[in-house]
DNA sequence: TGAAATAGGTTTCATTTGTAACTATAAATA
DNA sequence: TATTTATAGTTACAAATGAAACCTATTTCA
């Protein structure tokens, strides 16, 4: 009879507490990578991120993409414009609306952060086989999906 | 040529991203389940659960199972011991380690809570088969291990 | 139209969290 | 043994976060 069997809750096998504990340290360790070297949060780092991919996008879309909440975008644009990597207008169309870009510092500064960062997901998924990288990735999305359509 | 070929990094297709966007989704879901129906926060539960599971551990012991810091489980447990959900005294033999256990209103508390918290597991795993659940499971085994071990 | 409702962003305030300093006890060592 | 060093836990302060209130601009629709 399983631990499970006997409805005696085991954390270290409840898959939210094992994803939360891998995940925490994940971000702790890439934090290091861009916190200590260059003095950027992890929020902003999000913003650099998604504004290399995507420019000329709205506050309220970098908050979509990134799972971001809107003062919380709010705020790392704010910082990010005041350390000159971000240039921010209201569109003309609608004033509310921002218009976000990466500046040349910006940018500069995304491509030293951006090889960091990917020579530790390498670093990571070096211990598993491409078939497993697969099926994690297929796994994540399910899951993704899932938890999304739940409560969206 | 991929976007990864090229060097530019996709937040959705990187895996500490995802991970984290997943696994928030997840938490805050997973603590809507306690924190409304009981008066109870994440680490709260945390030291609830770990205390179910290993009666007697030190804040020490149970802030090393949770992944939680010292402090975070200090304060957890004052909380808990105000709320007379957790015991606390100090070893006789070693006057500085803590001794805890749940009272009864503590275990109680966590037979209330466990098989919600269960079921909402559940209902994720619902859509990974059988066999995509242990696959998941070893995945994440193998990158926990990988990942403590290069930064322990 | 023009009043009410909505949407994009920002600010404020209270709570949470993290780091570092601190207290008390125990272990190590000179 | 006396002094240093290490360990368990708490406290204090600062930074990060979240919820709600708050502009201002745009829609909606009576």
């Amino acid at each position: 009879m399983t631990d499970n069997k006997d409805k005696t809750l085991v954390l270290e096998n409840f898959l939210p507490y094992r994803l939360s504990y891998l995940t925490n340290i994940i971000s702790h360790q890439l934090a290091q990578l861009y916190t200590t070297q260059f003095d950027i949060t992890a929020h902003e780092w999000k913003i650099l991120a998604i504004l290399n991919r995507y420019p000329n996008i709205s506050a309220a879309d970098a908050g979509e993409k990134t799972a971001m909440d809107k003062v919380a975008v709010s705020r790392a644009v704010k910082e990010l414009s005041e350390k000159a990597l971000v240039h921010k207008i209201f569109a003309a169309e609608d004033k509310r609306r921002s218009v976000l870009n990466l500046t040349g510092q910006g940018t500069d500064l995304f491509h030293k952060i951006a090889p960091l960062v990917t020579e530790y997901e390498n670093a990571l998924l070096a211990i598993l086989t491409k078939q497993e990288q697969a099926q994690l990735s297929q796994l994540l999305d399910k899951l993704t999906h899932h938890v999304t359509a739940v409560k969206p």
